[in-house]
DNA sequence: CCAGAGGCGTTCAACGTTGTAAACTCAGCG
DNA sequence: CGCTGAGTTTACAACGTTGAACGCCTCTGG
């Protein structure tokens, strides 16, 4: 059995209290005391026991990170920078995958075991605008992603629609007049689909360019399979074009690999970038031009709101942060010579 | 304030350890207290404190899962696995990331948030062999991969060995005959990188091939980008050779990106095969051929293994288990006409 | 030499739950 | 009409920790 603060302070001699001084800093403890108890510690291999402590202290030092799926390689770099982050501030993380089912996505904030942490990151994939009144839970919340605006919550999304808009503008600046988009989500507004192709369209109307909606391709879901059956239904109705917007990377992967089985060169005959930086993008044939959306500051940033706000829950008005994004030119659009290295 | 059982109990009008009684479905609660009682926890809108209930009885309902890297697609998809194996039980992931440094895998066995937890399940991959010995933890183990073997802790492992055999016999079948390797570690005899490559070799044997260092490409880390230097250094040494086994699938898809760079066809003039099957292989042109290595039963096991092992810690003597594998024939072996479908 | 101040350590009461054991209720029965 | 015993409910003590409040000791200043 583990040793306790009790079998601690009989050995060295002092009241259990005294222990717990001595471990939480407190002022006041002699010197020759404390060195009495750390050796009494050090000779019992004691650990505090981190559940009796959360319970009298309210705090659990670890937060819930809820995210569609894993092995969906951007959730996977995002679970991985939200740990290093939370890590950095002494805290673990409670990964839970919702699958982007809505109920599920319902039952994180709802379910019991979200009090064995402080506060929730959540990703919702599933839940939409008019849920809004649903984000809510019995810890503080950070929303990531852009399903949901105008919450409670506090809130981290990336730039979607000026990093759309400077993504399209990096093809238009290489020349390319017709730019196709893959994996437009019908009818959407928010979301990430919806405020990229907004950015898309802000970029051709600065232009003077008309959108033409013959070369954007809808799609479900945003897997690579998808974006290879946009990019064959694309070239099936015969669209001309000579670029490439994948609303994100996966998508434009299985846009490019559907190009280059067509017969098409990337990105000598069609320009191809994608939206998310995901670290494949630099191994790719071609190395895919992309958005590099701020993941690390994304997950640091939420991890400082998260903090702040189990400190003090009612201090500040929920607060909206946009990160700061970089439009990183590969092979897919600017070719191998003036490609950023690997 | 979050209602507790006394709350409960007081609205109820019955005393607080009845309220305790009905939620954990005592016998011998009158039907007529039970409803008075349920009643009054909808009102209140109570749930249980479970890091009450954790001091108590002395578990969580968590467990730890320690990896390196979570942007490492391998890791994952395992963690993906992992987190849903658990789901299945009713227990919670607390995700753990190492960066595969030694320290920071010895310090989650002894830091006291393991006691956050019941049990850890632990990938190392910095730890090896000759750490044996210190592989223990206030809780429970379970050991993925092939790092360290006989130590006292559970195990789950691929089939490293045959089933790298029966990758590099499907490539003998195919009729090629010098098959390079991609991914050796120098001097490595266990350790997924040893295991594989004696599989290969013992392949070969088996058909009275000899073994030929010449093709064998050793590597430090296991990036795409180290696929990617072993090729060209195959290349750049004049290494002769009609057949790649890539040692996982990464350095497989470096490895086939440099081949086509330089001219080759994939597989017509060079078959690649992979290991890990992992989801991208679906998707990459070719699609790749690779190792199914059974990932959900290995997180399924370890699971199951790990609760076995709460429940009795000392109940049984270690146990190592091995999953089933799949070659799963692929583009860039069989071609595009015999390929398993996406 | 004594009072007051402040450093140091202690006691006590939580935190919200569950296990143990005792106590109460109410038939059924002698 | 009280005793027995099964079926219910309750009181109490943990689990291991921290915070509040108190008291003791020593040191300083009058």
């Amino acid at each position: 059995m583990a040793a306790t603060l009790h079998d601690v302070a009989r050995v060295a001699g002092v009241s259990f209290k005294t222990v717990s001084n001595v471990i939480n800093n407190h002022p006041h403890v002699r010197e020759s005391t404390r060195a009495k108890v750390e050796q009494a510690i050090r000779e019992l291999g004691y650990r505090p026991n981190l559940t009796a402590r959360s319970l009298r202290s309210g705090h659990t030092g670890a937060i819930t990170l809820a995210l569609p799926q894993l092995s969906l390689p951007y959730f996977a770099e995002l679970a991985d920078a939200v740990i290093e982050a939370a890590a950095k501030c002494g805290l673990v993380v409670l990964v839970e995958q919702t699958g982007a089912d809505r109920d599920r996505e319902l039952e994180v904030m709802a379910s019991p075991r979200l009090k064995m942490s402080d506060g929730l990151i959540f990703s919702p994939l599933a839940l939409g605008q008019e849920d809004a009144d649903l984000i809510k839970a019995e810890v503080p919340i950070v929303l990531l992603g852009e399903r949901i605006f105008g919450s409670t919550s506090d809130h981290v999304t990336m730039q979607n629609v000026t990093a759309a808009r400077t993504a399209t503008e990096h093809l238009l600046d290489l020349g390319r007049k017709r730019i196709a988009v893959v994996g437009a989500h019908e009818g959407e507004v928010i979301g990430s689909a919806g405020l990229r192709l907004r950015g898309y369209r802000e970029a051709l109307e600065a232009r003077g360019i008309p959108y033409d909606d013959g070369i954007v391709a809808y799609v479900v879901d945003w897997h690579r399979s998808n974006g290879a059956a946009a990019m064959h239904d694309l070239l099936d109705r015969g669209a001309q074009f000579d670029a490439v917007f994948g609303l994100n990377d996966t998508l434009a992967q299985g846009a490019v690999r559907v190009l280059q089985e067509a017969g098409f060169r990337v990105p000598d005959d069609v320009a191809v970038i994608g939206f998310d930086d995901l670290d494949e993008t630099r191994y790719s044939l071609p190395t895919l031009s992309t958005v590099d959306p701020g993941r690390t500051e994304i997950a640091e940033t939420a991890i400082r709101m998260l903090m702040d706000r189990i400190k003090d829950p009612a201090g500040m008005p929920p607060r909206e942060v946009e990160t700061a994004f970089q439009v990183v030119p590969r092979e897919s659009t600017v070719g191998r010579a003036a490609a950023v290295p690997a």
